[in-house]
DNA sequence: AAGGTGACTGGCC
DNA sequence: AGGCCAGCCACCT
C-alpha cells in the first residue's frame, strides 16, 4: 500500500502548515527535513498542495512558486511577509526553517 | 528495466 | 539581474 507515500505527503504538508504568517521556507527546507528530494516536495504540493498554505512556500532565491505568484503576491502582502522592492520575498526576514522553529 | 520529467538548487556566464 | 548547465531524488510511462 502506498501508506509511506500518504504518511510522506501528510509530514510535507504539516511543514508548510507550520510556517507562522508572514514567513516562508523553501522546498530544500523542507525536503531536508521530511527527506528525499526537493523535486519530490515539489511535485507533493503541486498534486497535495490545495489545502495548504502553499504560498509560504519559495524557491531559494526568494521567488514565489511557478504557479499562481499573482495570487500568492496578495497573500503576503496579506500577511505581512517581509517583501523585497522587487516584489520578491526577503529570504534575510521572511526565511523560516522548518528544522528550527526555536530561532523564530 | 530503462528513459524522461519535474511547484528544486547552486554555480557559471 | 537574468539565462544556461549540471547534479539531485522520486515518480510516471
Amino acid at each position: 500500500m502506498d501508506a509511506a507515500k500518504e504518511e510522506y505527503v501528510e509530514r510535507v504538508l504539516t511543514c508548510v502548515e507550520s510556517v507562522p504568517a508572514g514567513r516562508v521556507t523553501t522546498y530544500g527546507a523542507i525536503a531536508a527535513v521530511v527527506g528525499g528530494g526537493p523535486r519530490q516536495v515539489g511535485s507533493v504540493m503541486s498534486h497535495h498542495g490545495g489545502p495548504v498554505p502553499w504560498w509560504r512556500v519559495v524557491r531559494a532565491d526568494g521567488s514565489p512558486p511557478p504557479c499562481h505568484d499573482g495570487e500568492a503576491a496578495a497573500h503576503y502582502r496579506e500577511e505581512g511577509t517581509a517583501l523585497t522592492g522587487a516584489g520578491r520575498i526577503h529570504m534575510r526576514e521572511a526565511f523560516w526553517d522548518p528544522a528550527a522553529p526555536d530561532e523564530d
